[in-house]
RNA sequence: CGGGGCGUAGCGCAGCCUGGUUAGCGCGCCAGUUUUGGGUACUGGAGGCCCCCGGUUCGAAUCCGGGCGCCCCGACCA
């Protein structure tokens, strides 16, 4: 993409509106624009890392098992009076009345929607297990949005919705859940750490928040201070394995919100105790029939008997996570993105705009680099270098590739590490590889 | 829902208290000059239902009433 052609305002000086970092920062790089309260559009730059997020999820969905489908976002009232939600929801569930006075809402989640279609279809013990999920829009009309996409009234979320027949089975399906989490947050360039939750208004018995540490985290948290230099990645099993020892180990190492910490009964030493602030960006469920009994899905069981299923429902905030990323990943300059949700890889800077050589040279580049199937954004404005390069470092793409009069006479350009800063110089061909090979 | 604040050009703000020429400033934007190597220049220019409605007044961005919107703190929530 020609950074000329591309619809990407940036913005020099702070929105006033903005408390955080990566609200500030989301503004200032031309990502996201607000549309009312709570409620914001994203421009192609914010739309390309939510994308990219979203991908990442979704692959990691796929390898656990879960299959992608698609149910609205508005959904009939009946379907949650069946449940017995309807009333209890309050004020958060935005409801609505179509022109046939027919209560309907925008949905806050999907477990009644999910579990209709799997009981409409789904008879047989021998069906089971099955785990589904959605990538979709939700709904939830807080009484004080904030911190931009962070606490949005309308947000982006993989939902996840297991049904098993029997509590063994979905307490592995709750794993397979549980270890997909943390490869997604890996992948993602975070450190998630599961903690105890309370379950609120979903219910259920077995629950894990998955929490970044930030310290404008809206959580306060408590946790074994081994958490901080884990890798829980280095140990982790294939899904085919039996997940129990892991999870076993991993939820053996203190971790728990502050709603669920009992200060007065801790159960570790004050020195080995963190307490810290914390983002979410996942909560996973087993609530077992809480759902199946009342809105009768019910499978046939090896015995002929009719057995309520067992479920579980597993959540990521997606555009919260673009939040979560930048509180997680910037400098002064502004966002540094991890390498695997970058809008771009590559940001090629022509210093001289208009210069025969410069201009040729950054054609070629910007040729070769999208014939490797690198996204590459190239700055052919003309603008001073300072602008230039202050742009740059405010969407924070990975690799800056700069290339000036003064170089490209010794046949040279120049090949930034944002995150780093690392400079070095190379010929184009190096640095096509350097590149391309990664 | 309680408490506080704000609404003036795309963004950040001044002016309002103490009403009175064509409503200012910085950034951005447009045109031209500059061809620039790490947030750097110069000249000129465009751009305003001063949130909305009503009232007071000879006269309202400014005072008064009502409404709407947005932000912050709290309670609440993923």
């Amino acid at each position: 993409m020609r950074l000329s052609a591309y619809f990407l305002p940036t913005l020099k000086e702070n929105p006033t509106e903005a408390q955080i970092v990566s609200h500030r920062l989301m503004l200032r790089a031309g990502m996201i624009r607000q549309t009312t309260a709570g409620i914001y559009s994203w421009l192609p730059l914010g739309n390309r890392v939510l994308k990219k997020i979203e991908q990442i999820v979704r692959e990691e969905q796929d390898a656990a098992g879960a299959q992608e489908v698609l149910t609205p976002t508005i959904q009939p009232a009946e379907l949650w009076r069946e449940s017995g939600r309807y009333d209890d929801y309050g004020k958060e569930m935005l409801r609505i009345v179509d022109r046939h006075e027919r209560e309907m809402l925008y949905g806050p989640t999907a477990e009644e929607v999910m579990t209709a279609i799997f009981r409409d279809d789904i008879k047989s013990y021998r069906n089971l297990p099955k785990m589904i999920y959605q990538i979709q829009w939700k709904f939830r009309d807080e009484i004080r949005p904030r911190f931009g996409v962070m606490r949005g009234r309308e947000f982006l979320m993989k939902d996840a919705y297991s049904f098993d027949l029997d509590p063994t089975s979905a307490r592995r399906s709750y794993q397979k859940m549980f270890l997909a989490y943390l490869r997604t947050f890996a992948r993602l360039g975070l450190k998630a750490i599961p903690m105890q939750a309370d379950t609120g208004p979903i219910g259920g018995d077995l629950s894990h928040e998955f929490i970044i540490l930030a310290d404008t985290g809206e959580s306060g948290v408590f946790c074994d201070k081994r958490w901080l230099e884990l890798d829980v990645n280095a140990e982790a099993p294939s899904y085919e394995d039996d997940l129990e020892p892991f999870f076993g180990k991993l939820t053996g190492i203190y971790a728990a919100t502050d709603e669920k910490h009992d200060a007065a009964n801790s159960p570790l030493p004050a020195d080995q105790l963190v307490e810290r602030r914390g983002i979410e960006v996942g909560h996973i469920f087993n609530f077992g029939t809480k759902y199946s009994k009342p809105m009768n899905a019910v499978v046939m069981g090896p015995n002929g008997d009719n057995v309520a299923v067992e479920m579980g429902s597993y959540g990521i905030g997606v555009s919260r996570l673009v939040g979560a990323i930048i509180e997680a990943s910037h400098d002064d300059n502004g966002i540094i993105w991890p390498e695997s949700v970058a809008p771009f890889k590559v940001g090629l800077i022509n210093l001289k705009v208009g210069d025969t050589e410069c201009d040729k040279v950054c054609a070629d580049l910007y040729d070769d680099l999208r014939t490797a199937g690198v996204d590459v954004l190239y700055d052919d404005r003309d603008e001073r270098p300072g602008v230039k390069f202050a742009a740059m470092d405010l969407i924070g793409l990975p690799w800056h590739l700069v290339v000036g009069p003064k170089g490209v006479k010794a046949g040279v350009v120049e090949l930034k590490n944002r995150k780093t800063g690392e400079r070095i110089e190379l010929s184009k061909d190096s640095a096509l590889d350097k590149l391309t090979q990664r």
